[in-house]
DNA sequence: TGTTGATCTTCCAGTAACTGGAAGGATTAG
DNA sequence: CTAATCCTTCCAGTTACTGGAAGATCAACA
């Protein structure tokens, strides 16, 4: 299967495929032409890419995930406390935009908007109420 | 004022501020001996880009911020609209983290979390329930 | 006066995770 | 046969810094 197909069926682009290969997370074969050529097994590695990426998993997380799925003698806790890892992260990364969004609506919410030159915003900013 | 005060009075590190000024955000005077030398107004602009990137702003935006904000004739609708952008793409984000919250507490909660070979977690990102 | 040690300078390189584009070979459709 | 599409490699750019090396300067102390 070309890299045109495997970016299709993992819905990765074929950009990001090469990318993969480049830093070693997975290897293909190669076809006589010299095309890539991806296996099911490439697929079912660059699925599992996608899908833990889209969780939020850094690529050097995924690395790992990705030896741990390799290996049968591995114990799920070692895979849960990557998640769980990732999950503290995931909170902590919310709280964050929350004060943020709180501190930000504020700002917008008082800020009349119009062509008058005072703001309120700027004012936050420029440190006048500190 | 040398780049080390105006490091502490404005919570920047040093080569943050150095990089500011590489890509246009102030331009310090210099004094004989060469050294960076940072006036009032300076350190006013380097707490505005240190509180909007702690707010979320992109450096772009920073910029957008500080030439709006040296304007004494802009309107506060023009930083009321960055502000509100912004305010959506948080929230944005947000939506975003809670899902993969979600998804990741359900798969943790799932996970036995042993010594046993197998894993939910690893099941659900290789594909095994989709 | 000498000499540390801290601080400053510039420049080069690296980080994360791709993304874009150029130049050129292979394949496929009509 | 040709045009369009797909593939290859390689180089450069993105964001917002961060680290480090080599060398100048400064402040303090004996």
């Amino acid at each position: 299967m070309n890299i045109g197909a495997a970016s299709r069926r993992s819905a990765l682009p074929a950009k990001t495929i090469r990318y993969y290969e480049e830093i070693g997370l997975l290897r293909p074969a190669r076809a006589e032409n010299g095309y890539r050529d991806y296996c099911d097994a490439d697929i079912h590695r660059l699925k599992f890419l996608q899908r833990a990426r889209g969780l939020g998993f850094s690529v050097e997380e995924c690395r790992q995930l990705l030896s741990l799925y390799g290996d049968s003698h591995r114990a799920s806790a070692d895979v849960k406390a990557l998640a769980a890892t990732k999950l503290d992260q995931i909170e902590h990364k919310i709280a964050e935009l929350r004060s943020l969004k709180k501190t930000l609506t504020h700002l917008v919410k008082t800020c009349h908007g119009d062509a008058r030159p005072d703001c309120p915003i700027l004012d936050e900013l420029s440190g006048a109420s500190a």
